[in-house]
DNA sequence: TGTTAAACGTCATAGCATAACATATCAAGG
DNA sequence: CCTTGATATGTTATGCTATGACGTTTAACA
């Protein structure tokens, strides 16, 4: 299992090439990639923290590039139906897909103090959810998982005031 | 692991009993649970659905408890807070509590056609949500773990349609 | 019974999200 | 090349979710 979020990393590149897999994503699926959904995903990848949809709205507006709230959300939609981002919904925010165009079922970890993310991956079906599935009777479709907690740098940092 | 929620059971002894062990458990912590608590509460355990505070609100206006939303959010959080409901993030509605007063970190399974939920319990730091956060580094301090997808009910009546 | 903390009533407003409809753009077939 | 249908965008309006602030009431306890 791996994660991304409280690593140090080539962050230009992390984006540059998230853009490009999602470009050649969308190509060999007959998608369309327009530049408001680009730019939505670029405003994101620039974080490695959860938007609000108004927080991107207010970017997007800035540039010009749209002003009123169905822009974002519908930019937001068809990246996070595509699987590019996801919605956090413990904070009603979205972030940038690590694994684009993967089929995952993702697992989040969210920092109370810094408000950084990180995105791992899960196999929905084995687990002790999987497990109480099976118990129920129940036919997983969708998995919401998120964590909240405190990130390595921040555990360190309130280690110090103590 | 147990689930409660898509089972018949005997009700109305689900909701007496229910009551009856928050009511115990209060006193016990020096809790108050006062009027407008406990029927927020009975109105949750009336269904194994989630309930929005507004509809909550509005069976309190009917009976006079309270009209204002300040009303149903201060006893939801003081059930949630307390262990005695659950927010479901995924409808931003809330949940009964099947297992009142005990520490336990929740699992919901959620039907996307009957709208039902049900409860079940995991241990946080086992599984590959526990897996991730040791290999990210990250502390845990609450999980929202939500499944969406067909409740056994729901399976075998779309299977009919087929 | 006086003091203090907790809970409640109410008004106002902030934050999140979408319905509905008009316009524009694009892709494919005639 | 032009028509046609599908997809995407612009815009207005509105609905749902949630909380801040402040005064009043109630309950717990010395």
């Amino acid at each position: 299992m791996e994660s991304i979020g409280f690593e140090p990393h080539d962050h230009a590149s992390c984006i540059a090439s998230c853009i490009e897999t999602v470009d050649a994503h969308c190509k060999a699926q007959g998608l369309q990639f327009t530049p408001v959904r680009k730019r939505v995903l670029e405003i994101l990848l620039q974080e490695h923290r959860a938007l609000g949809a108004y927080e991107i709205l207010d970017r997007l507006r800035e540039e010009g590039l749209g002003s009123q709230p169905p822009v974002a959300y519908r930019a937001l939609d068809f990246l996070v139906s595509n699987g590019f981002a996801h919605k956090i919904e413990r904070l009603n925010a979205f972030i940038a897909c690590t694994h684009p165009g993967q089929d995952h079922a993702p697992v989040f970890m969210i920092c109370r103090l810094c408000k950084s993310v990180a995105e791992a991956r899960a196999v929905p079906t084995s687990g002790q959810l999987g497990q109480a599935a099976r118990d129920a009777g129940f036919q997983i479709e969708r998995t919401v998982v998120e964590a909240e907690g405190l990130c390595p740098k921040c555990q360190k940092d309130t280690a110090k005031c103590i």
